[in-house]
Order: C-alpha cells, then structure tokens, then sequence
DNA sequence: CGGGATCCCTGGGGATACTG
DNA sequence: CAGTATCCCCAGGGATCCCG
C-alpha cells in the first residue's frame, strides 16, 4: 500500500508507478528502449534515430539505463572506439509496457481525444 | 514504421510511444489518474492525495488532462465552490497501462537492478 | 473552496569545444 | 567514434496574493 501519511522526507518511493515512470519517463528513455528492443545499436545509430536529441542526453540517458540495469554497454577496445547499447533481461521486460503505450498512442487523436474511448481491441 | 523522420522536423509525432508518454508521463499525470481510477475526487482531496504537489501543478496537469479527454471536470454551482475530477472512458482505457506500470515498478528494485540481468554497480 | 495571475528562482538540457 | 566538460539560457514549477 501507499499509505505513507507520514510525509517523512527523501527518497522514499510511494506508489510503484512513480518507481516505473522514473526508469522509463522522462523524455527519450522509452524512445531508446524502443529502438533497442529491435536490435543491438552503436552510439550512433541512436542518435541517427533520435535526431533530436543531443550527445550529451543520450549518453546521460544511456548512463541512467545501464545504472538501472536495463542497457547492457559493451565496449569494444579498438582504435576507432566501437560502443554497442543492448537490453538486457530486465529490459526486455519492460516492453511489454512500452508496446501497450506504443498500441494506446496509436489510437490517441489529440484532435479528436474522445476517439478512443473504447477498448484497445483497435485494428489498424 | 519509423524508417525515416524525415518528413517534417516540426510538430509531428514519430512514435505513438511518444504520444502516451506526452499524455500521461510527466511528474504528476499518471499519478493522478492512479488515484482518480479508483473513485472520483474532489480538488482538496487530490491535494491531500497529493501532498508534494503545488495548487498551481496541480491544476495545470488536471487541466491538461481534462483537454485530452482523460478526465471529466465536474462543476457545482454552489455557494462553497465544489469541483469533482472523475475518469472519462478514455481515462480508464489507460488504467491497464498504469496496472502494467505498477506492476512492473513493483518488481522493479532501485538497489538490485540486477534482478534479471547482470549486476553491473559497485556493492558496498 | 477552487483556481487564476504574477513574480521569481532553480536546474534541465541545448550548443559548442575538447580528449582519448 | 564515443564521451566529457563548460557555459548559458529559458521554461518548469514553487510561493504568494487575490478573486468568484
């Protein structure tokens, strides 16, 4: 239970869903993960599929996911520097949750909100 | 599928992934939607359920909520204003996903990530 | 009681340059 | 190629006041 009236301070998680936003919120951490769950990728590859974001988040981001035990980082020690990302186990278990958001995303309109508001029997 | 982003860098969604996680990640939405799943709720209780969140965040994310659909804003018309917060369908389809969340965070052991892969902090 | 408006401050994160 | 370090900006969000 959450039942933490307590307010007592710091670092005590209170509801298992802040603990899972934490890990794969955020901004691009989900992203990542979802493009790892297709294949093992260099450092570059990522960032050629999230053009978006900068070195500097994805290496923060990766740090975070290896630290969580979700990425598996494997450095090769050659001349050019060879760096592959993959997911380990326990980040293979979290795509589950990330194709369910990937299946609800599909059927969210923002412009039309109420659209689905049925069940996520949607084909598409 | 998402071979190539090269269409518009604008404001075009790539990943439904992207989409959920605009909808109900952030720091609050999926917690709100946590406590609105079991019953609907008034503004002061959310609060209560809510103790970390400011008046002001707690509005701006009820409101973002309720203009995706995924909450329904009822207000009475009294002398002491009463304002109720209640789940539309669309809110409750997300609820599994929250479920899934919960679950998973459950497992999940921000000191052991290695519950299904390999270990890769330093133990002290 | 619910919440809008304003002020203000912190840190998340972008851009750039440098290193192994 | 992969990553670090630094600077710096701006928006996210806290505190406060006020109003229906």
């Amino acid at each position: 239970m959450v039942s933490e009236d307590r307010t007592e301070e710091k670092n005590v998680y209170r509801c298992p869903v802040e603990v899972t936003l934490d890990v794969i919120g955020g901004k691009w951490k989900s992203l990542i993960l979802w493009h790892l769950k297709h294949k093992t990728l260099r450092f570059s590859q990522l960032q050629r599929l999230l053009p978006r974001i900068t070195q500097k988040m994805l290496t923060q981001q990766l740090r975070d996911l290896e630290r969580d035990g979700l990425v598996f980082r494997q450095v090769y020690p050659e001349v050019p520097p060879r760096v592959e990302y993959s997911l380990t186990e326990l980040g293979c278990s979290v795509v589950p949750i990330l194709d369910q958001m990937y299946e609800w995303g599909s059927c969210f309109d923002p412009e039309q909100p109420g659209c689905a508001a049925k069940d996520s029997s949607a084909a598409s």
